[in-house]
DNA sequence: GTCCCATGTCAACGGTGGATGACAGATCTG
DNA sequence: CAGATCTGTCATCCACCGTTGACATGGGAC
């Protein structure tokens, strides 16, 4: 089970908030990102962006002297948002991407 | 937001675990949730359903000596859905980028 | 080549969280 | 009432995680 790694890596607050502005900028380059998180230093930064390359919910792409992560949806994410909506299931009727989900599923290409 | 708190709850497999038990069994006693739980024992799986009922992932019911619990899907499971779903809609549909991530972010008292 | 920049990695420290056994409170049974 | 059961809480120990500064690596500029 890869979702473990996943779920651990959501539970802290700071890559929550690296995937925040991964989610909002798209692609970033490692010094951006730790620009933008003024929480802690640049060395945080970067491991915290490691766990989540590991645990799929990031990818990086190289490009010279720059690293530059984006946001993976396509891994331990979906297994992560599946196994919560199997135990949430009842009550998210109203909750966006509850029933949408199973149709993003597909690649939109 | 206190979603901080959800993320930290769901992060431990026990707790996991426990929720699995409640979603499979809807409404189930302390005692025998921690019978189907044999990594730890009885005191751990009692601290981890006050993680999970601080947390409002599940909700207490109690009746005699008994103490039954059951999932909490309506409090802040609907909001770690709802950030997960904003954070990894890239690579899904990736409409309105311009969701502002802070909104979800918790606010410094 | 030499120098600088962007980034990752290492060792160390401090803090926090999880597991356990012993104890306490509440409740039912007789 | 006494005794048994169900459960939570407390104190303790131990392990892991996060942060940091210093160092290493690798690519561009000159």
């Amino acid at each position: 089970m890869d979702s473990n790694m996943a779920f651990d890596a959501l539970a802290d607050p700071v890559r929550r908030e690296i995937l925040g502005v991964l989610a909002a900028e798209d692609e970033c380059s490692a010094g951006a990102i730790a620009e933008r998180i003024t929480s802690v230093g640049r060395t945080a930064v970067s491991t915290h962006l490691k766990v989540l390359r590991v645990a799929g919910l990031v990818s990086e792409r190289r490009d010279g002297r720059f690293r530059y992560y984006s946001i993976d949806s396509s891994g331990p994410a979906r297994d992560v948002l599946t196994l919560l909506h199997q135990v949430f299931r009842a009550g998210l009727q109203s909750v966006d991407g509850a029933v949408p989900y199973e149709q993003a599923q597909e690649r939109p290409a």
